[in-house]
DNA sequence: CGATCCAATTTCCTATAGGATCACTCGCGA
DNA sequence: TCGCGAGTGATCCTATAGGAAATTGGATCG
């Protein structure tokens, strides 16, 4: 411990974390689409490694949702989210949101300064994303940037509620929330929204009143679900 | 649905499955103790397996939080679980209870039935060990069959919430709750008030307010809390 | 007497091999 | 033309084997 790295830091990894990693990133990115046959040898043989250290790597990815598994048959990227799903998914969401913006109340200075920082990432990312819808091109990765910041100051939050299980929850939604955003579009005022919304989030955390953070996030969510199955019902009805 | 078998039920399992039943079942027994090392060939010989479903097994266990893992250097029963975790832990249960309670709102006929089935069983089970507690006798299976009760009232409702993802949430939490019951003692008083939060959150079912089944539950799962904790810092200033 | 080093055993981790099962195709018969 | 069954290839599932790392025990040196 004499040296400079963490004293608990470095953790070591075996190969299961690598192929776990791996096809989060995979699964994630849209590389692999929804409903596609995930081969096990075949993917040990892609990632030159044996299928032990696969087949854990997606045990660990079934209980998450992301893939789904059938005896003797093997394991596929989950399924597309239905509009019935897309519902439960936000109801989930707002309240593990509302709850932790309940317990993360009151802000100390230190978590203040997080928000901000994390909100003026977002605004950044927001406005980019802005200025390129309005002249019309639909660059992915700004859209990446975009939900990376958004998911950044969600997690100020969450990480100042000092509840692990919340916290925990979240990370497991987060991969579904993800998912969804990959298959509804957004439009130029969804983003404004949100920006706005957010803003009135760090000032309801900067004020006294103690019953604000939680109100500003259930509007902030609801306003999210409520754009988020309007372009979903939109995208059903016409496709 | 005549016979025994669901007409999609028979799914197909394989060895994986029955390690990872059987593991879970040892640990919610009580029969591995918290901390206890999780050799994964001293296991896979005790079970007459190989060690790879063992550690699919394992792989699936350590996303519920109830066995941790040190690459390299294996598997392990999670250590027993402190009363600030407690708090967290109960922090969550209320968060989601309270939810799928409003979400189960309101009750048709055949919840109701189920419900008051299941607070009937759950009554009887109750007046049983408060018969067994006061001529001093503390039996085990009596304890078991009465959490089993109580478990199956609260699944009632949160079947009835309609929200795949909070039960799975609740159904991870349930895992660490017993883990907690086995740990955290409890006497007369608790299983009596426990009877009587739970007719009060039938009541609110079966009433016109929409606002009551929700408020009872927290009513209900803030007093298991008060309850619990209260042992549990007993328990840790004696011990 | 205590700390350190070294060796042996245990255990984890990964790779390879073989039996069982599933999906798909092709040919046969009605 | 359509239904059905056998065969073939691919894949899953489990078992076995060997290398790498860690833990344990004892011996040695300060």
């Amino acid at each position: 411990m004499a040296d400079g790295r963490a004293a608990e830091g470095i953790r070591r990894r075996g190969l299961r974390d690598d192929v776990h990693e791996r096809l989060l990133q995979l699964l994630l990115s849209g590389d692999i689409v929804p409903g596609e046959r995930l081969a096990i040898d075949t993917i040990a043989r892609q990632l030159a490694v044996s299928p032990t250290p696969v087949r854990e790597a997606l045990a660990l990815l079934e209980r998450t949702g992301l893939v789904t598994r059938e005896a003797l048959k093997g394991y596929r990227a989950a399924p597309p989210l239905g509009v019935e799903q897309l519902a439960e998914l936000f109801e989930a969401r707002l309240m593990l949101e509302v709850t932790a913006a309940r317990l993360a109340t009151p802000a100390d200075d230190d978590m203040l300064r997080r928000l901000r920082a994390a909100e003026d990432a977002h605004t950044a990312a927001g406005e980019r994303i802005i200025t390129a819808l309005s002249a019309g091109d639909r660059d992915l990765a700004l859209t990446t940037d975009y939900f990376a910041k958004d998911v950044a100051f969600h997690r100020v939050i969450l990480d100042r509620s000092g509840n692990r299980y919340i916290e925990e929850m979240s990370d497991t939604l987060a991969a579904q929330i993800h998912r969804m955003r990959q298959m509804v579009p957004y439009g130029v005022t969804d983003v404004r929204d949100a920006i706005a919304e957010h803003e009135v989030i760090v000032a309801a955390f900067a004020s006294a009143d103690p019953d604000a953070p939680e109100r500003a996030m259930r509007a902030h969510i609801e306003g999210v679900r409520a754009r988020s199955l309007k372009h979903a019902r939109e995208l059903a009805a016409r496709g």
